[in-house]
Formats: structure tokens, C-alpha cells, sequence
DNA sequence: CAGCAACATGTTTACGTGAACATGCTCTCG
DNA sequence: CGAGAGCATGTTCACGTAAACATGTTGCTG
């Protein structure tokens, strides 16, 4: 910064004025500083801007994994959505998703050079109470139950769920067997919840759901399970992974979907309109949910004080060739649905 | 820090060595230190640190989107070993990969805070003469024919579409149709000059490629064109997104796969092995790869020279079930493959 | 026991920037 | 025409840290 300003003619405080956009600079001035810089190769040094000002322009992004599609598609929105906004983004992964890692990264949180925070909560393995956050630091969560803490976006998994349980009940079908995530993922116990809810209003017991870890080969494996049973016409998967293997296991045994089995799943990854048959699924916004965490984000960042509070994006059921009226009994409903 | 010393009872310069873990504190005082730390909550301010040593911790990863599927497990790799070497991780997107988003993304490059950079270099847009990095900034490069120039990782490209397209003749087949990615995508020219080899070498002449986007629409709509030829026996198409829609577009013509139509893809994304029928592909190691680029990048970074040159990791085919021998003509070889 | 090495700890300083305040110039208006 | 407003520009300083150097203390050796 000293040799623009020297190379210009100008004291560094006006080449600090002309790098920051100040309006109070004279034209000629000005220009003559920018050509300095240029011929200098002058950038300013992030570094000594934020001990200067406190603010980093970066956002931290907190995830269990990366691999999960509703993952990837949130962060890819989040970055977006930030570089936007001129912010970058820094990710924080936790490699494993044990008490002590957690505690470490809130540990390490503050040490981060951001301005505020995401967290993509997968998982409650930690009480509510042992989640302390760094003071003053904004935080916006994604999927998780402490909306009165935090600020909170999520996509509406419970009218998902439900959507896709009704949705199968509308075919005719007298139950609706559920795939579900794992216990620990906030989202999976949603969609649980949500499908036994909606089974009860229908007045049907809902039968004992399985757990999967998301992954294709657990829906490949409970799906061998339920296909080998007489009585399941219709599975609500609680994502499209699980419902993909459930439908591999049902092509195996032989078993006709949805001629003889419906399936549902969740997400509406890219995908799910190729497998075979297309997928029935739940289109979850993802792109909405990384851009609204990042308004809710920065305005915290700027106003500088919490706005707690619950956000919900909905979610839409998508009917493809992967659901109809189950084989014994006619719909009660009028026609079943033809994508 | 100056709260610290002060209750801890000794110099700032101590409170720092305690906080860089230098051995030569006395273990008492060291105690105190870290007592003192705890109390006033004290946290190293990464800005401060950064400027006085010149050094950020931070890596930057340069992408295109984040919504393919290899480039989210490279980065996920990229972060978890970053993470290991306590380095995080700056995303820098480009929304858009017109010259000049790039070329401003390069010049804002050395303004971030990051002590090196991985490219994931889909897209050739730029010619190599406009590529110039900010001197000094070690670069890792993701898939580019820049071997000379930079440091660069990358898959076999050619080496796993040579193996699908051979897997495809050994079981019988005159020739193989491709579906190849978009012209400017670097490994999709790799594909598809190495299909083209293959067969060449097979003394076959190449069909005309059909170029996608690598998505599953794109597989779809240029599988139903090829479906509708009788001489179309075998597709290899350049990712399994494409592979997918491709069989899609088969199912719904009724053309049989394998049995009328084998298919191999790229990439062997998680769910391929679920598809229907499980997909033929060629497996990646993005971990793999994203694992070597750090590795790579933080050499660089301690060494501070550049070591120009290019790491390959293997790829390797995997058979399941949607290739078999065409239906006319008796395979040259023993047997079809069984997955 | 002198002399010095090894180590713990303190003091001073600069990293690059932008806020706060200071200065000097020009223009306007009574 | 003089006072003061408005604006461009300069000067000083502190942000929090760690390197370099200085100092003090202990313990060992000849």
C-alpha cells in the first residue's frame, strides 16, 4: 500500500480510501491511484483488513458429512448464495460425529476466521444443553429441533412425509410400510413421526418401520425384507437412495412396481426422474434452504443480534411411475395417478 | 491476551508461546497460562495471527459447480484431509464460467486468505496463455492437459474409458456407441479420444459421439435416438448420470438391457450399483484424488517451490450387470460377464 | 567456586489496514 | 470581501499477534 502511494503520489490513506470505494476522492486522484495499483500489482491483505475492522467476510459452514445429496445440494446453494453477498465460504467438517469432535469444533469455532455460522445438523448426539456457542457469534441451523434457541431453516419434512404416506393411502392402499433414516438424524425421526401421524388419522396402526443409514444397500437390504412378505403394497422410503435399493431388491424377487408394490421416496435427487420405474417422491428445496439460511445469516451479522425463530420451506410431492393403486383392492378414491 | 498474561501473572509473549505449544514454558506456568485462557475464555485471533505470520491455515478450492458428482466427493475429500492437517477449507465458486467471472476470480485470488489453491478445472474456457496465477500462490489443478505447468492430480480418465470400451468389445460387440460429456469439459474429451482409440486400435471405425451435459436428461434424450437404431448393441456413455437416463430412454422403448442393449458408465456413483440393472461403470477414487491434491498443495506450501507435474490415479472397471454379449453374434471371447 | 551453557521469561517491535482527527483549499453567501 | 461550510487529503494511532532480542535464573563442569 506504501508504494501505490508513493508511486501515486498520495498518502496510503487515500489509496485505502480508493480500495474501499470512498466516494470522497477526487476523480483524478483516484484514477491515478488505480493505476498505481495496477502497475504495483496491489491487493490488499485480508488479513490486516479484518484485525482492522473485526469482520472477516466469511461465513463457516458446519457439516457431519459431505456426501449425502441434501448436503452437497444445500452447501453448493449456501456458497452461491454467499459469494453473492460477496462473502466466502470456509467449511468446518467434523470427520466423526462423536461428542468430543462436536465440542471440539464449537471449541475451535471462534479461533475460525468468520463472521458467522451454519451449522447442518444431521445429528443430535449432543443434549441441547451441552451445545454452547461462542457469544456474539450468529448462528443459523439447519434441520434441527432448538428452533426456540436459534434461528432456524429447514425444508417441512413432516408435510413431506405426510404428503407421501396420504398420497399412497389416496391409491388404496390399506398401509404404507416406512424405510426410515437412522434414529439420530433429526429429519429421519420427522418423516417417522410424521407417517405414523398420518396412519393414525387414517386409523391404521402403522407397522414396525426399519431403519436404514440412508445408503442404497440399506434400502437394498429392508427392502429384500418387505418384499418377501405378502402383505406390503406400498413403501415410503425416507429418502431416494433407500427407496432406489428397496426398488432393486422388489426387481430382484421378481416383484412388479408398482403393479404389485408402490414406492415413495424422499429428496427428488436429479436422479430420481431416470431410475426405473421414475421415482414418486418428496422435492425438497434445497437451493431455498441454502439461500434463506445465508438472508437470515447475514442479516444477523449486521444488525448484530439474534432473531430466533423457525423457517420452513415447503416441500411438494412429485408423482412419477413409481406409485398406483395397489393390486387386490380397487382405489377408494377415484383414479390412481398417472404420472 | 493481554487479560490472560495479566491473570495469569506473566508476559503476552508467554501467553503466545503457550498457545503456539512451544516446549520452552515451565510446565507450572503453562498451567497457569492455559487456567487463564479458560477463565477469561480467551481465543487466538486468526487475523492477528495471520498477519503476523503470513500464513492464513487455509486452502481455497476454485470450482466451477459443486452440483456434479465427482467434484462433491473430491471436495469432500479435500476438506477431510485439510481438516487433518488442521488447514480448513475456502470455497471460491464461480457462478458462471465466462471468461470474465474467471478472470476476475483469478485476480481477486492472492485478496483471499488462503495459503494455496485447488482447481477443479472442468472447463477449458480459458485459453492456457490467459491462465496466469498470482506469483507465488501454490496451485494444485484438477483435470487439466496443463501437465507442464502447474501441479496436477487427476483420474485415469483415458486409461477407465480404454477399459470400458474394451470391456464392451470382449464380450462381442462390432462397435460402441458413446455418450459423451460437453465439449468443453476436459475429461470428457479424454473419454472420448480414448473411446475412439480403442476402437480404432479394434480397427473399428468410431459412430459419431453424442454429446450431453452429463446430466440425466441429457443421457435420455440422446439414448432414445440411439435406441431407435437397430445397430446400436452397445452405449458407453461418459458419466453414470447419462448411463441412467440412457437406460431410462431403453425401459421405455422396450429394448432390453443387456440382453438387447449393454450400457457402461463413469464414475460408479453410490447408487449405481442400485440402478436397473446395477450398472457396469468405471470406478473413480475421488478420494482418492482429493487426498493427493492436498498432499501435493501442502508441499508445495512448505517447501515454497512449485513441483510442476502430473499424478494419475487408477481407475478401474466395475462389472455388474448391464452388459452382456449382443444378442446376434456369439461372443469372440469365453464367456459373458456376470456381476 | 568461577564460568558458562541451557532454559524460562520479559521487552520491543512491526505486520497492513482503516478509523479518528487534523489540515488546507475552494466556493458560497450575507 | 470575510466567515464559514464543504470537501479532498494528510497524520497519527491501534487492532492482536509472534519474531527477535534482552534479561534473569538454574545447574553443571573444570
Amino acid at each position: 500500500m506504501a508504494d501505490v502511494a508513493a508511486l501515486a503520489g498520495v498518502s496510503s490513506q487515500t489509496v485505502s480510501r480508493v480500495s474501499n470505494g470512498r466516494t470522497n476522492v477526487d476523480a483524478a486522484t483516484r484514477d491515478r491511484v488505480l493505476e498505481a495499483m495496477r502497475s504495483v500489482g496491489y491487493q490488499p491483505n485480508r488479513a490486516a483488513r479484518a484485525l482492522r475492522t473485526g469482520r472477516f467476510r466469511s461465513l463457516g459452514v458446519i457439516t457431519f458429512t459431505l456426501s449425502t445429496f441434501g448436503n452437497m445440494r444445500t452447501l453448493d446453494a449456501i456458497a452461491t448464495a454467499a459469494a453473492h453477498a460477496d462473502y466466502s465460504v470456509t467449511l468446518i467438517p467434523l470427520p466423526d460425529p462423536t461428542v468430543r469432535t462436536v465440542s471440539g469444533a464449537y471449541q475451535r469455532l471462534s479461533e475460525q476466521a468468520v463472521d458467522g455460522v451454519v451449522i447442518i445438523f444431521e445429528a443430535h448426539l449432543l443434549d441441547h444443553a451441552d451445545f454452547v456457542l461462542p457469544d456474539g457469534l450468529p448462528v443459523v441451523v439447519i434441520d434441527s429441533n432448538a428452533g426456540a434457541q436459534f434461528t432456524v431453516v429447514d425444508a417441512d419434512q413432516a408435510d413431506g412425509a405426510r404428503q407421501a404416506t396420504q398420497h399412497l393411502l389416496d391409491l388404496g392402499h390399506r398401509n404404507v410400510w416406512h424405510i426410515a433414516g437412522p434414529d439420530e438424524s433429526f429429519s429421519a425421526m420427522r418423516r417417522l413421526d410424521s407417517w405414523r401421524a398420518t396412519l393414525r388419522e387414517a386409523g391404521i396402526e402403522a407397522p414396525e418401520p426399519l431403519h436404514g443409514d440412508w445408503s442404497t444397500e440399506a434400502g437394498h437390504r429392508l427392502g429384500l425384507e418387505l418384499a418377501r412378505r405378502d402383505d406390503v403394497t406400498a413403501i415410503f422410503a425416507a429418502n431416494d437412495q433407500m427407496a432406489l435399493g428397496a426398488m432393486r431388491a422388489l426387481h430382484e424377487l421378481g416383484r412388479d412396481v408398482p403393479g404389485e408394490i408402490s414406492v415413495v421416496g424422499f429428496d427428488d435427487m436429479e436422479e430420481a426422474s431416470s431410475f426405473w420405474p421414475p421415482l414418486t417422491t418428496i422435492h425438497q428445496d434445497f437451493s431455498e434452504v441454502g439461500r434463506l439460511c445465508i438472508e437470515k445469516l447475514l442479516h444477523e451479522i449486521e444488525t448484530k443480534q439474534r432473531a430466533p425463530g423457525t423457517t420452513i420451506v415447503p416441500t411438494r410431492l412429485v408423482v412419477r411411475s413409481s406409485t398406483a393403486a395397489p393390486p387386490q383392492a380397487a382405489p377408494t378414491t377415484t383414479s390412481p395417478a398417472t404420472p
